[in-house]
DNA sequence: ATGCATGAGGT
DNA sequence: CCTCATGCATA
């Protein structure tokens, strides 16, 4: 049965210091420890009232265990604050470039405290999918134990930096049409050097990759640089979110969206040696966040049945589902959303879970999905002609919950 | 590293 | 209600 609950706001300061034994965790050091939250769990579904309750921490835990963290700032005006290094734009962008058009209008990354920020995305993607699932190469190991001794370069930086912008917009007026899986560039554009044009499934998973290793030498963890982009640049991103990026799990518009910016911080990083990036967290906000349902194995292997007939059931079909899976129809809708965004990402889930019924012959393996899209458009992209073709896919996927259920 | 969740924006 | 981008909370 799925307990769902709500967590109270309180919760907040504990994202912290939990968040940042996560971040730790992708250098190497796994962190078996136990849950500090103490779930109440209820069977009920019940929204609290909302009792916004804003709570005012003053201690910022740094994101990096390796120093403690002398930072406390207020997140009034994160991305007013200076940049380390050098402008974003001018300096990277110095080489040739033309395609970002930041409008005036900036929007930040939503606050937490406040309400979200709009953001306008389009609406059209493609799903790509590569032939070979590399599972990421989680190439972490940790010599020394777990001490990222990253925050040696921080330090109080500003100097003679007196240009301070806010966002570089990721949200862009206008949009380039889509790659096409086969042809890496255009031609007709020409780059040297640079690289604003859409990148290539290759190019990404290549960047991606380089992106993680760089990171990881300098000491820095995932949360580490999704902070550092939003005092850069005003967009912060969590550590989810940078770690998506360097599995390749977000959609090809998503990663073709964030490389730059990823890419500007990893020049800065490295170049300077010593500039710092302060920031502060922001603590969740006091909404009311339902508590993440977990769903039995069997039952996702259910689900993961009636997502290979059906992948978007229809309301009514949800309803009956749920009943019979006894969870809640919200859950079970979020499920196929969630499970159809996974079908999307660029890296292709393995479709097992329950398995597939017929005897594949070797070699020939299929994907859940591949064989036939649906209402999908053209592929965005696919196959990548050459690279690794790393150990197939392995079911990694489906929990292995010994939880009392 | 990921599962479930939230929300903006579009139909 | 969907898709998409994102992230809290977790395993």
């Amino acid at each position: 049965m799925a307990a769902t609950t709500y967590l109270p706001a309180s919760s907040a300061v504990t994202t912290d210091l939990d968040g940042n034994v996560v971040g730790m965790n992708i250098v190497g050091g796994y962190h078996s420890s136990a849950s500090p939250r103490s779930a109440a769990d209820a069977s009920e579904m019940k929204y609290l009232p909302q009792h916004h309750h804003n709570h005012h921490h003053h201690m910022a835990s740094s994101p990096s265990p390796g120093g403690h963290a002398a930072i406390s700032l207020s997140a009034a005006n994160p991305w007013a604050s200076l940049q380390p290094g050098a402008d974003p734009w001018a300096a990277s962008m110095a080489g040739m470039h033309h395609a970002h058009h930041h409008h005036p209008h900036q929007d930040v990354k939503p606050l937490p405290q406040q309400a979200e920020m709009l953001h306008h995305q389009r609406q059209q993607q493609q799903s790509m999918g590569s032939p070979h699932a590399w599972h990421a190469p989680s190439a972490h190991y940790n010599p020394g134990g777990a001490g990222s001794p990253l925050q040696q370069y921080h330090a109080a930086m500003n100097g003679m930096l007196a240009h301070h912008q806010a966002a570089p917009q990721l949200h862009h007026p206008l949009h380039r049409d889509m790659q096409s899986p086969h042809h890496p560039q255009h031609s007709d554009r020409d780059v040297s050097g640079g690289e604003d044009d859409t990148p290539t499934s290759d190019d990404l998973e290549a960047f991606a990759k380089q992106f993680k290793q760089r990171r990881i030498k300098l000491g820095f963890t995932q949360a580490d640089v999704g902070l550092a982009l939003g005092t850069l640049y005003g967009n912060v991103f969590s550590q989810t979110t940078i770690c998506r990026f360097e599995a390749l799990q977000l959609s090809f518009k998503n990663m073709c969206k964030l490389k730059p910016l990823l890419q500007k911080w990893l020049e800065e990083a490295d170049s300077t040696t010593g500039s710092p990036t302060s920031i502060d967290k922001i603590a969740a906000q006091g909404r009311k966040r339902k508590k993440r349902t977990s769903i039995e194995v069997s039952v996702k292997g259910a689900l993961e049945q009636h997502f290979h007939k059906q992948p978007k059931p229809s309301a009514q079909e949800i309803s009956s589902l749920a009943d019979s899976l006894q969870l809640e129809k919200e859950v079970v809708r979020v499920w196929f959303c969630n499970r159809r965004q996974k079908e999307k990402r660029m890296t292709p889930p393995n479709t097992l879970g329950s398995e597939m019924m017929e005897g594949l012959p070797p070699g020939s393996h299929m994907h859940p999905n591949y064989g036939h899209h649906p209402d999908m458009h053209g592929s965005p992209m696919g196959q990548h002609s050459h690279s690794h073709s790393p150990p197939m896919l392995s079911p990694q996927s489906m929990g292995h919950q010994l939880t009392a259920h």
